[in-house]
DNA sequence: GTCAAGCCTCTGTCCAAGACAAGCAAGGTT
DNA sequence: AACCTTGCTTGTCTTGGACAGAGGCTTGAC
């Protein structure tokens, strides 16, 4: 129950391991019979007490494993090469994103929250957000910067805390701009109404928040719902809101068939005069694109789909 | 693991239940074998399914639990008893909300959410915030909603989304207010350092988002890292940051274990210089405060518990 | 009558080893 | 190149036993 740390303050119980890593209590004991690692030591209660550098080894093999690893082949190396193994990861995607502000543009708010300088990252970001205007700020700037947090955390070069950060920074912007989007009159013709969320599995709502920027730009009208909602709970809140489109976001983390499962399900439970669109890093959704679901690839797209809608909704 | 109610949709899995309860699945087992309550099925793999109105119950009795009931004594009461139960001593929380806003105006909001007039609402909630202010906003209209909506959602008047939506205005509301505060000048005389989360199992975001806008107003700089940050990220951005005080926000829904082992464990890890601040709903930290960890008792005592910092900390 | 110390019961968590379905990779067929 | 089958991998659920620590009760001293 408690850590136990004060006989030997270098070791932690395995409910402590559990929060610090996030795998369940059930799996280390698992490991520990299969694979002969972990291996902890035992208290005068026979309760297992896991040293601080295995609680190590374990977080770096969570990481592989969110990147794709299968526990059982990487168990037994030493936490050198596991580490190495870490950075030998895609290097592609990131030169993909020099489209308008420079690759080195990005890397410098990289080197902000790298350096904690937050208040100056945020200001910097105000203010490219001025030059370049919401559209191309969402499309240029934070759609790139996501995938670069997001590879440099897997490559260990960042800490969980220092993409928190990016992360709180990034909604307090998004969300003062979609604030500002002044409300065009009552004239509702013409402007779909929107439901955003995700699925349960994933909780990740920068997806969300972009693009319910660009919706809103383009003249929708956005409810979101935040983060995992439970399906029962769209179909529920996309009836009752008479909503014209249910828009999700899907983050490359996510199990392939559960996103089709998940969206084969919703497009059933749904009215067919609501339209499913779906979007995010998830490949799944490109390589096989779900039956009378509309996938955005890349936020570009956005502003073409929702022409296309008001063309076809023109006159009932 | 799955939820299992495709063959008899009024069943779920015994890791569905420990979501939606927050009772874990080894204490789970062992009420069944103790006190024959609950009584799940079994599905074809031999696995326990638990009906709906179980579910319910455990609920029930969880919020009992919280407050000092213990689990033997009530575990057998039918469900109409413990209601009872609850209400009786539900009722004198809520009173006590009855300040400025009566009641029935916060009442009120609860309407807007069940009847789905979302945009009536978030005007509503905007302009009690320009009659009363920030401060009083928070502590005498947003506090005692948030309770309501989790009293509301526990006894199954709510649906998950119609708390989505409320959430998701709250936040809104409160983020534009939180940037609409002038930063007072550039002296950080007497000004503490803040960051604010939560805990790794805890996902609500409005606890942190209320403490950010009070501590603003009392003049702290405050740092936010979202929610679910796990303590040895929470220690590394404290002492990068070199914060004064780490605020944290706990719900009613945590195991009150986990949360004092977690505040024992930063509080070993932190310098003795910086100071933890928890507050929220969980009942643990009032009924056991933890050694070393000033624990805030309703929103009312932000202001004084940063008077008292700024006395002992006016010269070092 | 009040308070402290001791005892006992209650209760959540940990342990062990076994079982099995879902996930994934490799091989074969169209 | 797209698809199905086969077999291995892996996380989660199962049972029943054990025990520490908190809560509540009783006793005894003042």
């Amino acid at each position: 129950m408690n850590d136990r740390t004060a006989p030997t303050p270098i070791t932690v119980s395995i409910a402590a391991v559990e929060r610090d890593t996030g795998l369940s209590k059930d799996t280390l004991r698992v490991w520990e019979r299969r694979y002969s690692f972990p291996q902890p030591g035992r208290d005068a209660f026979g309760e297992r007490t896991y040293p601080l550098d295995q609680v190590d080894k374990l977080r770096i093999i969570k990481r592989l494993m969110d990147q794709g690893h299968r526990p059982g082949k990487i168990m037994g190396f030493p936490v050198e090469h596991l580490q190495q193994l870490a950075e030998s990861t895609t290097a592609a995607p990131a030169r993909a994103s020099e489209t308008s502000d420079s690759y080195e543009d990005l890397q410098s708010y990289l080197d902000l929250i790298k350096q904690h300088r937050v208040e100056e990252m945020r200001r910097q970001l105000a203010q490219s957000l001025l030059r370049v205007g919401l559209s191309r700020f969402v499309i240029e700037i934070v759609a790139p910067l996501n995938e670069m947090v997001g590879d440099a955390w897997t490559r260990g070069h960042f800490e969980i805390f220092e993409e928190h950060l990016y992360t709180e920074s990034i909604q307090v912007i998004l969300r003062n701009a979609i604030n500002t989007i002044p409300h065009p009159g009552n004239s509702h013709e013409g402007r779909p109404r929107f439901l955003l969320t995700t699925f349960p599995q994933e909780p990740h709502g920068l997806g969300v928040l972009m693009a319910e920027a660009l919706f809103s730009l383009e003249g929708g009208r956005c409810i979101s719902l935040g983060v995992q909602t439970p399906i029962w709970d769209i179909v529920l809140a996309a009836t009752t809101q008479k909503v014209d489109i249910v828009a999700l976001s899907f983050s490359s983390s996510l199990n392939a068939n559960h996103v089709l499962d998940g969206l084969a399900e919703l497009r059933t439970k749904l009215p067919a005069s609501t339209e499913i669109w779906a979007g995010g890093s998830c490949p799944v959704l490109y390589r096989r694109p779900p039956k009378d679901v509309r996938t955005l690839r890349g936020l570009e797209s956005v502003a073409q789909a929702i022409a296309e809608w008001r063309r076809a909704n023109r006159l009932p």
